[in-house]
RNA sequence: GGAGGGAUGGCCGAGCGGUUUAAGGCGGCGGUCUUGAAAACCGUUGACCCAAAAGGUCCGUGGGUUCGAAUCCUACUCCCUCCGCCA
């Protein structure tokens, strides 16, 4: 959520962001909402100031002795005027809350201007690309080959979009989760949690996910949870309504990510790459707002570190303002190269979200010795998609014999196992 | 699921209709004393709206009663205790 003041006072530069984001909003009816606040505002703090006076004048008497019950009657009328006004107020504010939830975080400088992700700008390219003395499989087949992978199974206890593994295959999803984990915990000073799978309304608003999004989420029937779409959500709420004493936090979360995918009918409908349900590391961050673009910077190469250990090639993009996400000020993609596919797939999204998140959580902290509080700014990344990555390792490290070599890191992670074969299910 | 108890400033905790601009304590900060520290003593110390002052809002959340609500009524949420069920 954008700051109010600063919409009043900026009105011409978030009509431009809201075109460039592609995003409609009504910032004529939330501008005369908000002049309407500023008019109700001050007749009804007037009155509210002269009831305490009399209030006060009140007890007085009645302590001195005196009987008061003659303002009674003129101090009945101004307490039905306050109430008239106070109904007034929660209408407008409701409505400017509305309002206000609906419009996306204003992009970064830096940010490309563009209509979608061709617009996005190639930051850098990293590693090469294996070369094959055979035609490289998709990871479908290579995972089904091997026995690691079940796509009808999965299909006939939940349906499309979900899928099982099997044998090595759950053990190297597993091996990834805990290679990340300690990656990010041991040598980029990350505190590691567990959170809830499960957050409420509040929570999802507080992110960004709710009021808008409600259709790519999961609702459990007849209660007020959400299946989590990202750690970000349980992990960036940690900090709710709190007055932080020491930045940068940075945390690490392992979930399962639950996305209803609405409106993706046909794409990437085989194998791992768009589910309802994956795993993924979570990378957060809260952080002193001068700082927070060296953060991205250090986040996103954290996340970067989890590929280049997996010797995966990849590049980075920084994406357009038509591609980014509601909540982000600025993100940085990172797409892994897919031999089977023969392109690049996003593997992690990394965004500095600024204030806009901070300020619906209520997430603000201290500079030592000063007065004032501040909001923080929020950062998280994907570091990485586990699934994605599941993914990435089967394409990148095939063998001419259906064989699947294991990257050395993972190694210790899987018993020593260097490479998977069809026996190995 | 059943029965009971509770929710007050960073924490503990008083207040149960009118100088509450929320007592007191702990913690934090500043000072006195000390070579330094501790102890002791003194002072100070919530958030939010408003350019600021003045002022206003906030005692779990919403609604109500009243001239006036932290205080009374009401609904909801959450927490605790006991019972039941249970990995």
């Amino acid at each position: 959520m954008l700051d109010i003041k600063f919409v009043r006072e900026n009105a011409e530069l978030v009509r431009q962001s809201c075109r460039n984001r592609r995003a409609r909003v009504d910032l004529e009816q939330l501008l005369a909402l908000d002049g309407k606040r500023r008019e109700i505002l001050p007749t009804l703090e007037a009155l509210r100031q002269e009831r305490n006076r009399v209030s006060q004048e009140v007890g007085r008497a009645k302590k001195a002795g005196t009987d008061p019950s003659a303002v009674f009657a003129s101090m009945k009328q101004v307490g039905e005027q306050i109430k008239t006004l106070e109904q007034e107020l929660g209408q407008v504010d409701e409505l400017l809350q509305e309002l206000l939830y609906a419009i996306p975080n204003l992009p970064h400088a830096s940010v490309p201007v563009g209509e979608d992700e061709n617009a996005n700008e190639l930051v850098g390219v990293w590693g090469t690309p294996p070369e094959f003395d055979f035609e490289p499989l998709n990871h479908w087949d290579i995972g089904e080959g091997l026995g690691i992978v079940d796509f009808e199974r999965a299909v006939k206890m939940a349906g499309a979009r979900f899928t099982l593994l099997k044998g090595a295959g759950s053990r190297l999803e597993r091996a990834l989760i805990n290679f990340m984990l300690d990656l990010h915990t041991t040598q980029h000073g990350y505190l590691e949690i567990l959170p809830p799978f499960m957050v409420n309304s509040k929570a999802m608003t507080g992110t960004g996910q709710l009021p808008k999004f409600a259709a790519d989420l999961f609702k459990v029937q007849d209660t007020d949870y959400w299946l989590i779409p990202t750690a970000e959500v349980p992990v960036t709420n940690l900090h709710m309504d709190e007055i932080l004493e020491e930045l940068p936090l940075r945390y690490t979360a392992y979930t399962p990510c639950f996305r209803a995918e609405a409106g993706s009918y046909g794409k990437d409908v085989r194998g791992l790459i768009r589910l309802h349900q994956f795993d993924k590391v979570e990378l957060v961050q809260f952080v002193h707002p001068e700082k927070s673009y060296q953060h991205l910077e250090e986040l996103t190469s954290h996340a970067e570190t989890v590929l280049s250990q997996l010797e995966l090639p990849y590049r980075r993009m920084c994406l357009s303002t038509g591609d980014m996400g509601f909540s982000s000020a600025k993100t940085y993609d990172l797409e892994v190269w897919l031999p089977g596919q023969k392109t690049y797939r996003e593997i992690s999204s990394c965004s500095n979200f600024e204030d806009f998140q901070a300020r619906r959580i209520g997430v603000r902290f201290r500079d030592k010795g000063r007065k004032n509080t501040e909001l923080a700014h929020t950062l998280n990344g994907s570091g990485l998609a586990v699934g994605r990555t599941m993914v990435a390792i089967l394409e990148n490290y095939q063998q001419a014999d259906g064989s699947v070599a294991i990257p050395e890191v993972l190694q210790p992670y899987m018993g020593g196992l260097k490479k998977i074969c069809v026996e190995d299910k």
